[in-house]
DNA sequence: TTTT
DNA sequence: TTTT
């Protein structure tokens, strides 16, 4: 009935941007979230988890995130089940986000609207994947 | 840096409590929760989300919860990872509750102090298993 | 840049309905959330926190919402100022709520589909005030 | 039952260490927190919330935020009121935190562990007020 | 001004 | 009373 996650990490590459078959974008990156108290008793803990992005959302985040940036994400937990290739039937649990805060911007700041326009972006076409199924995404 | 959850469901099952070997308390359940607009489209979707409880919290999760009832938990998401069987590694995401809200409480209100009394309770050695190593939980 | 908030707690009174002279449907209520630990050391502790919903929202909250009912929230915390009859500068601190749970549902529970439809409510006229500015609202 | 904030915002100001007379510590700040979709209709919408720490956290936060950083902070929304010297009750909304996070750090960066130790505070005893009720705190 |  |  209620589902909601923050969480504020560091990417820990590069984000990636694929689309459906139907042109939805969709962006997928993990982020490395400090455990608190961690580092004080020497070991350093920490938690990788994966956020998964859509539509406007995923383009502003494949165009202004990158590995190593200090990232606040709010969403909801999910658990996405499939079959692997083995027919085993695999659980993947993810953080489908809603709301992502670039905490680090660009170096090279310029004062100018961010706001992603796909239509601009020179690089859609070389990233638009050719085989992914709508129903069975593969990240 | 930043790692907070919070969730509305309903157990799937009456919740499990053990103990490690040191003795503390772990109390794991499931907790079914609706995705918003569920049901409109005809298809009601659910996320199965596994809680783990800790301590004093373990006892009265382990007390007071049961198969069906309305729950709130606050915590945050973990990632855990094990080699199985077969020597293959395995990722399990569970949510650490640090705090847990009986939305609904038993039929029989009496109005008394409900807190968890470990050393009250009859059933705690039948809970009691041996074989549980505190590094390499078993749920 | 992020303004979170998530409450469980009761309805102090039945909801309060009214529009805009736009039209636009607010609903107000006050949630009274009970402070952790209260209650041990003799002083119950409680938090008497405004919630405000605005239109489909808002006429679901006044539909279903009564005085006692245990509800959950979410939304983002706001400071609105106005000028008292003084001339004084006065703060209100309020939750907009974007998501509101029903914990509590109506004793005649029916099955049927609860979600509000504002044409079919035979209150609406009655409800509907005639003073309100859209700019400066009266709660 | 449950009263959960997230806020990531920039200090207003540097922020105010305070002693109680029972000598604990007590730090207060505001942030302002952008309103989400800001600037695109010309108006630039911010919220300006009052935050408090107690104890040691408000002793980090003392040593470590200063006016401008971003911050994220995490606490419950608290409803103090108190009688004004006309003799009126005023309301006063404040966040109270458990956990902040220094999204920002100094310039002056150098690997250290900056964990506050009041022992070696040499401004503690400046800081000190001595007309402070613990109840009736004047903040 | 306040709920169970 | 307000931050970038």
């Amino acid at each position: 009935m209620l589902n909601r996650v923050i969480l504020i990490g560091r990417l820990t590459k590069d984000p990636e941007l694929r689309y459906t078959p139907a042109g939805v974008a969709v962006t997928t990156f993990t982020l490395a979230v400090d455990r608190p108290f961690s580092g004080q008793d020497g070991k350093k803990e920490v938690d990788f988890l994966n956020v998964v992005t859509w539509r406007a959302l995923a383009e502003s985040c494949a165009n202004y995130l990158r590995k190593g940036r200090l990232t606040a994400v709010e969403g909801r937990i999910q658990v996405r089940n499939y079959k692997n290739n083995e027919g085993k039937r695999v659980y993947v649990t993810e953080v489908i986000a809603d709301n992502v805060r670039f905490l680090e911007s660009n170096r090279n700041e310029d004062g100018k609207d961010h706001s992603y326009d796909s239509k601009k972006d020179p690089f859609k076409e070389d990233r638009q994947p050719i085989n992914i199924n709508d129903d069975d995404l593969p990240f």
